[in-house]
DNA sequence: TTCATTTGACCCAG
DNA sequence: CTGGGTCAAATGAA
């Protein structure tokens, strides 16, 4: 317990270092990189207590299983970190105590198997609900709610949510979030289908010409008014255009995972770190002094 | 004016 | 028939 409370301590002191910046210097403000770091290394801290307070949880009758126990014959079962947050001391070997419980079957029981997750795959998630807060905490993609719902023997209702390109690009994306009854302070998060908004682009294997011409046409920028879906696909140019060049990919091998906007990234020695986007980007900005980040962007930037 | 959210109605599997 | 999932009009915020 002590050493969750020094992890909350730290991040409070990490938050606090970052107001005294942002009321010192009036150019912090207007550094989204610095601003991007700190903040991840915030949440970071504050996920750390978090995975802990969990590991803490695991001890008595937990959440998780309570979900198994309620779920009969649920399908394999695989704990990860919080979508969209960053894994407790970036191990790949995640234990049930270390975090956020999912799910991934393709036929789960009961309830959850109807309609249209019928065929699909599907993750459910357990989450930490952010204080006053009713949206699950951020994982890397943009949702519309399109529905709320109060569910029989419920004392909170479920929403539910599709993937905001959908329209746009045919992504089929769909989650519902519901506040645990016996325990508020979590959110289950099912996920349903995968995302094909931020999936299409390989990387590694587009030469870099191409992918520098793409990048700098604005291509991507153009078709699109979305700021997120732009960004995502921002993002992955600068990674692809990276990635291609070999001396930079020497000792790091990225790898987009499918059902979410993040990168694992595959370490020599056979492990995986598991890294949001924003990571992984600043990642690639430490690699060299010439960043093709900086390329990018400033000539994307600005563009309609 | 635009866009996201809310909410009642409807659909459909069980 | 019941209840979960989806649709779409109404509403509100920016």
């Amino acid at each position: 317990m002590e050493e969750i409370l020094s992890q909350i301590l730290d991040a409070c002191k990490l938050a606090r270092e970052l107001e005294s910046s942002l009321l010192l210097y009036v150019d912090v403000a207007s550094d989204a990189h610095y601003l991007l770091r700190s903040c991840e290394e915030i949440v970071g801290a504050f996920n750390k207590a978090v995975h802990g307070l969990y590991a803490m949880q695991s001890q008595a009758p937990s959440v998780q299983m309570l979900l198994m126990s309620a779920r009969e014959g649920t399908g394999n079962l695989l704990c990860t970190g919080i979508p969209g947050q960053i894994s407790p001391e970036n191990q790949p070997a995640v234990t049930e105590s270390e975090g956020g419980l999912s799910y991934l079957n393709s036929g789960a029981p009961g309830k959850l198997n109807r309609t249209s997750c019928r065929n699909e795959g599907i993750s459910i998630e357990l989450v930490p609900a952010q204080p006053h807060m009713e949206n699950p905490p951020d994982d890397g993609y943009t949702w519309k709610k399109y529905g709320q719902k109060e569910i029989l023997n419920s004392r909170f209702p479920r929403s539910y949510y599709h993937c905001t390109h959908k329209h746009h690009y045919g992504c089929q994306a769909k989650k519902k979030v519901q506040r645990l009854d016996d325990y508020p302070s979590t959110l289950e998060v099912t996920y349903c289908g995968a995302h094909i908004c931020s999936t299409s682009l390989t990387p590694i294997l587009i030469p870099n010409e191409l992918m520098l011409n793409s990048a700098s046409n604005g291509k991507n920028d153009e078709n699109n008014n979305d700021g997120s879906q732009g960004g995502h696909l921002r993002a992955q140019a600068a990674v692809q255009t990276v990635a291609s060049r070999p001396t930079l990919i020497q000792d790091h091998n990225w790898f987009n995972r499918e059902d979410s906007n993040r990168y694992t990234e595959q370490m020599q020695g056979g492990g995986e770190v598991d890294c949001s986007v924003a990571e992984f980007a600043d990642a690639m900005f430490n690699l060299g002094n010439n960043s093709t980040f900086d390329v990018i962007f400033s000539q994307s930037q600005g563009k309609p």
